[in-house]
RNA sequence: GCCCGGGUGGCGGAAUGCAGACGCGAGGGGCUUAAACCCCCUUGAGCCGAAUCGGCUCGUGUGGGUUCGAAUCCCACCCCGGGCACCA
């Protein structure tokens, strides 16, 4: 008999509801468990891939309630940003409108999902009274110099006279009408993340809780390097430039020099030149293209400028190249050129039929390409016959006697872009007055709300500039006339404090308290996508040293314990709208329940790697609570005999599987839990068809609807009503295992021969070397494989396994 | 191009010294007037024998290596996915 899943699950979530179990506070007496999901893009649709990230959470919650933890599971909104506008601009229905209508169909979803979150807490970052808080970070960022003004780049429609986002530039082209995208130059801010580089570099190491390849990507996203800076002058001009090397060490090699096409000389350099032609196309061609073309070319380009630089060391001078392989963003834009120890200028150098001079000795037979290892310096003068590290110091001391360089850490990382020229995000609470420059809006003025608009679409600047009554305004200073800044504050900023937020999330005097704050921060559990592996978790990471440093916080790193999951597939490809592969929770909550969907979920693949969705996966979880149900609920006809082994048995299969899904949770394999409970009640079908004692069941059953209770919430909670079971499951201590009943007294011993198996044998779980041995050697089939042969190793393993290497 | 992951039956996957747990699908059988539901059995490939039982060989993307022993560790290659700073 299947169970009525519709009945039982709106039971319940209206049960959690009225009893508010998840309401949580601050209770210093018990111990705390933050636990966060990231914060959703309220799409409107909740699809099956979120509901595999809400599931997971939502297992931790209540896996931690049982286990006596205060946990906190709070959800919002990371509702500002580019959909909604689109759609606005498309409809011109206000963003408001669209998103808050979407963020009650999604909170419907995750009732029915059964969600444990404390609602109470909830928060929304179009919310004035969230992004006050962004605009309050702004003015403390800019108040210690960590946030100013500089030119960057923007991609730029003509034809649609817009600002475009990188997602709607396809193959370097407009995605609405098609033209060509060019790049533009406007003043925008920036928060000083750099400044952090070397903390949040250094830090990764005690982040012992967080996958490594995580921590792996964030350390090449800094990409701290060591070398030297050093200038470079220009043959027949009175001009020169910087270059930054991390193989100061090969200078010898240096047989041309590469610019960025931005590079500020190339002008001065190519004028008048025989190539000024080639040159001006050139940089026009790289102009459009955005740095991953550039990077993603296989045959690297380029044009020589006419002019020669000299080797500061020997006095040679090296022919001048632009190529757009060198980046204007990185380092100086401008490099020596090694091609003898290093692979790209190799290439280059190669095509252009440029000199090579190794510089390093390579091993005796190496050919053919760059030698990036050691092996004594070679054609160097004075720096000939040191180690690569002995060259390094001798060459930076001689560019500081010089003074023509010095020793320099390079950064990968760059400073945070934060400004967009979008209507839908936080506006900048900053001035510009013509008196007075650049003034920060008062705190005692803040929020600056988005005002409403005519137009969504942008137009060369933000849509916020059109609405002339809310730009032109008193400057804060001197009381003159002056505008607002009409950029927006990328979204990457609210995700960056939010979870600080849900601490105290109505304070409508400070951005949170710091007593509230340190009470739930760190987050003791994080997940989210890997998708985010860098960019939002770098940001987060930073703010909240910022946060530490002015004393808000006490902690500085936000995320204890990371998980990042994998995404689910469908048909070959990434779950998303565009592809029209999405799967809504809806059909299955009619038909299977939301129980067996999140069994489902659970089960359908190992939680960080990516899932392929099958659509007979969840009637598969429900027929297993249907089978769960029927034992809870069926009359057994229970024997009156005396206990035998058969009750201890199905008792130690429930220790047993107690301690592997205890043991699976706290691991993150939530896919074998489901395959242990299924074991399980395998094991209790088996115990069920013989002569079943009421005592030995109830006993195993219970344990098993408490081990059912984080996955599968309402089917285990009404059979715990139902069997009479006191209390709220919820509740309900998480079981425990008996170490004595877990371990077997007899196990399987494989027996190899040259590492093949070739018999088993059941064996005392305690059994010596020495016994194991004799044992195994004296089975037929063993002997029968050694063959008279003489054993010359046994690599014994008791009592799981003995190998004995033969001839 | 650079950084980070991943490749195991028909499918999702399990397994850190026994490859294929658990489930899906498929095939066979039972229940049923019939079907659905449910229950039972079989299910990596190839082979041997005196054949429903016993046994052998191969097999975890490809090729090599380390080891008594490799899905697991190392090297090279192929393929797939994520990120690359304005999608979130």
């Amino acid at each position: 008999m299947a169970y009525d899943h519709k009945a039982i699950e709106a039971k319940w979530q209206e049960r959690w509801e009225s009893e508010g179990i998840f309401h949580t506070h601050v209770d210093p007496s018990r111990p705390k468990f933050y636990n966060v999901a990231m914060y959703p893009y309220p799409s409107g649709e909740l699809h099956i891939g979120h509901v595999r990230n809400y599931t997971y959470i939502d297992l931790i919650t209540r896996y931690k309630m049982m286990q006596g933890y205060n946990v906190l599971s709070p959800m919002g909104w990371d509702s500002f940003g580019l959909p909604a506008e689109n759609l606005a601009i498309e409809t011109g229905i206000h963003p408001r409108i669209s998103v808050e209508n979407q963020i009650a169909r999604m909170k419907e979803h995750f009732r029915k999902l059964g969600a444990a979150f404390d609602w109470s807490r909830e928060l929304a970052s179009h919310d004035p009274a969230f992004y006050r808080w962004d605009q309050w970070l702004f003015l403390e960022l800019f108040d210690r110099g960590l946030a100013y003004k500089a030119t960057a780049p923007v991609n730029w429609c003509p034809r649609d006279q817009t600002v475009l986002a990188n997602e709607q530039v396809v193959d370097g082209a407009c995605e609405r009408c098609g033209t060509l995208v060019e790049k533009r130059n406007l003043a925008q801010w920036f928060f000083k993340i750099t400044e952090y580089a070397d903390r949040l570099l250094d830090d990764l190491d005690g982040l012992d809780d967080w996958p490594d390849r995580v921590r792996t990507m964030q350390r090449n996203w800094i990409g701290r390097s060591e070398g030297a800076r050093f200038g470079i002058e220009v043959e027949g001009m009175d001009e020169s430039f910087e270059v930054f090397t991390t193989r100061p060490d090969t200078i010898f090699g240096m047989t041309f020099c590469v610019l960025a096409p931005e590079h500020p000389l190339v002008g001065k350099l190519i004028a008048g030149g025989e190539n000024e032609g080639v040159a001006r196309d050139y940089i026009t061609r790289a102009a459009r293209e955005s740095e991953i073309e550039r990077m993603a070319e296989g045959d690297k380009t380029g044009v020589f400028t006419g002019r020669f630089a000299v080797n500061p060391v020997n006095g040679q001078p090296v022919p001048i190249y632009i190529a757009d392989y060198v980046l204007m963003g990185y380092g100086t834009g401008a490099i020596m050129a090694v091609p003898g120890q290093d692979q790209r200028d190799w290439d280059f150098a190669t095509k252009y039929g440029l000199d090579i001079v190794r510089t390093v000795q390579p091993p005796a037979d190496w050919d053919g390409q760059a030698y990036l290892g050691d092996g004594g310096t070679i054609n160097s003068g004075f720096l000939n016959g040191l180690d690569q590290l002995a060259a390094k110091e001798r060459i930076i001391a001689w560019f500081e006697e010089q003074s023509i360089g010095d020793r320099a850490i390079q950064y990968r990382l760059r400073d945070w872009l934060i400004s967009r020229q979008r209507y839908w995000g936080c506006p900048i609470p900053m001035i510009d007055c013509p008196e007075c420059g650049l003034v920060p809006v008062p705190r005692d003025d803040l929020p600056v709300e988005l005002p409403d608009v005519e137009d969504f679409a942008p137009q060369g600047q933000s849509p916020l500039a059109t609405v002339e009554e809310w730009v032109i305004t008193t400057c804060p200073e001197c009381g003159g006339e002056a505008r607002r800044e009409t950029d927006t504050m990328d979204t990457f900023v609210d995700s960056s404090w939010y979870f600080f937020r849900y601490t105290d999330p109505n304070n409508s005097e400070a951005i949170f308290d710091p007593d509230k704050a340190d009470y739930w921060m760190p987050v003791d559990q994080y997940i989210g996508g890997v998708e985010h592996a860098i960019l939002h978790l770098l940001y987060a990471r930073f703010v909240t040293k910022f946060l530490h440093d002015i004393g808000l916080s006490t902690v500085d790193e936000p995320f204890m314990r990371m998980f990042t999951q994998g995404m689910l597939v469908k048909d070959g490809a990434k779950m998303s709208k565009s592809k029209g592969n999405v799967v809504p929770p809806d059909r299955y909550y009619e038909g299977y329940g939301a129980d067996a969907l999140r069994l489902f979920e659970l089960f359908v693949g190992p939680p960080t790697d990516d899932a392929v969705w099958n659509d007979s996966g969840v009637p598969g979880t429900k027929r297993f609570l249907d089978r769960v149900w029927k034992m809870g609920t069926a009359s057994h006809g229970f024997s009156e005999r005396a206990p035998n082994h058969a009750d201890a048995e199905l008792i130690a299969a429930t220790h047993r599987t107690v301690k592997k899904v205890t043991e699976d949770i706290d691991r993150f394999h939530f896919n074998t839990i489901v395959s242990s409970l299924m074991a399980l009640a395998n094991e209790f079908q088996t115990y069920l068809s013989g002569e079943p004692r009421a005592e030995a069941f109830d006993e195993a059953y219970k344990t098993m609807i408490l081990m059912l209770a984080p996955a599968a919430p309402h089917i285990s909670h009404e059979l715990w009503e139902l069997r009479n079971y006191q209390g709220m499951l919820a509740r309900e201590p998480w079981p425990t295992w008996n170490e004595d009943l877990v371990t077997e007294a007899t196990v399987t011993m494989v027996v190899q021969v040259n590492g093949k198996v070739r018999d088993r044998v059941e064996v005392a779980s305690d059994i010596s070397p020495e016994d194991a041995e004799e044992l195994a050697l004296s089975l037929e089939k063993v002997q029968g494989w050694i063959d008279g042969a003489s054993v010359s190793k046994v690599i014994a393993r008791p009592p799981n396994l003995i190998n004995f290497v033969v001839g």
